[in-house]
DNA sequence: CTGTATCCGGATGGATACTG
DNA sequence: CAGTATCCATCCGGATACAG
């Protein structure tokens, strides 16, 4: 199986959190900016959010991009990576949404 | 996208703990024992499994069955739900070792 | 607009010892 | 064998206010 040192783990954490298989979704179909993915995630403060941005950021899943301009303009994107790992992560989610009337 | 009250939500979060994907996925491959599990999962220590175990159970992921015997045997297996979110499950985890090497 | 600072509560995870 | 009891540390998420 998967012993306690298997970087897998680190992984399955990073994804498994409240926000960020939902960020990565809201931002399959294009860039986003900050206040456009705090809307879509419906109740994310904007400490969580950032939280969980750079979080996937670090790991290599999104990208940032400040566009110097006034007013201030920031836009995240996913990395091939990250549109990689949306394929599972949206499998999840579709099989969530056909499966919820069988949960309790 | 998914609002706030979208129960989809519950659900990534019972499975999006540290050892709810791995316990899943030791279950896979057939009925594990209380022991056999705490040793595959290798660090967890008993009240931690338990907890997670309970948490399956509870949602229909799981089904527990004890053998009144001395000494006491008790058998973890899938349901049917169970089996059927492994899938979604063993593909993430898939993904994640083909892309170990791409993350930071 | 895009965050950071602060403070807080609760859930999760963990070590260890003990029990039916 | 299969847990429960206890106590504890930490992370996560949240509200609100404020800053570059």
């Amino acid at each position: 199986m998967y012993a306690a040192q298997c970087p897998c783990r680190d992984v399955l954490d990073l994804l498994a959190n409240k926000w960020a298989a939902l960020a990565i979704g809201a931002l399959e179909s294009g860039p986003l900016r900050f206040g456009e993915l705090q809307r879509r995630l419906e109740g994310i403060s904007p400490k969580v959010l950032t939280q969980t941005l750079r979080r996937l950021e670090d790991a290599g899943f999104l990208h940032r991009e400040i566009f110097p301009a006034v007013p201030l303009h920031v836009e995240y994107s996913l990395t091939d990576l990250g549109h990689s790992v949306s394929v599972p992560l949206a499998s999840l989610r579709t099989w969530v949404e056909s499966h919820l009337h069988e949960i309790t």
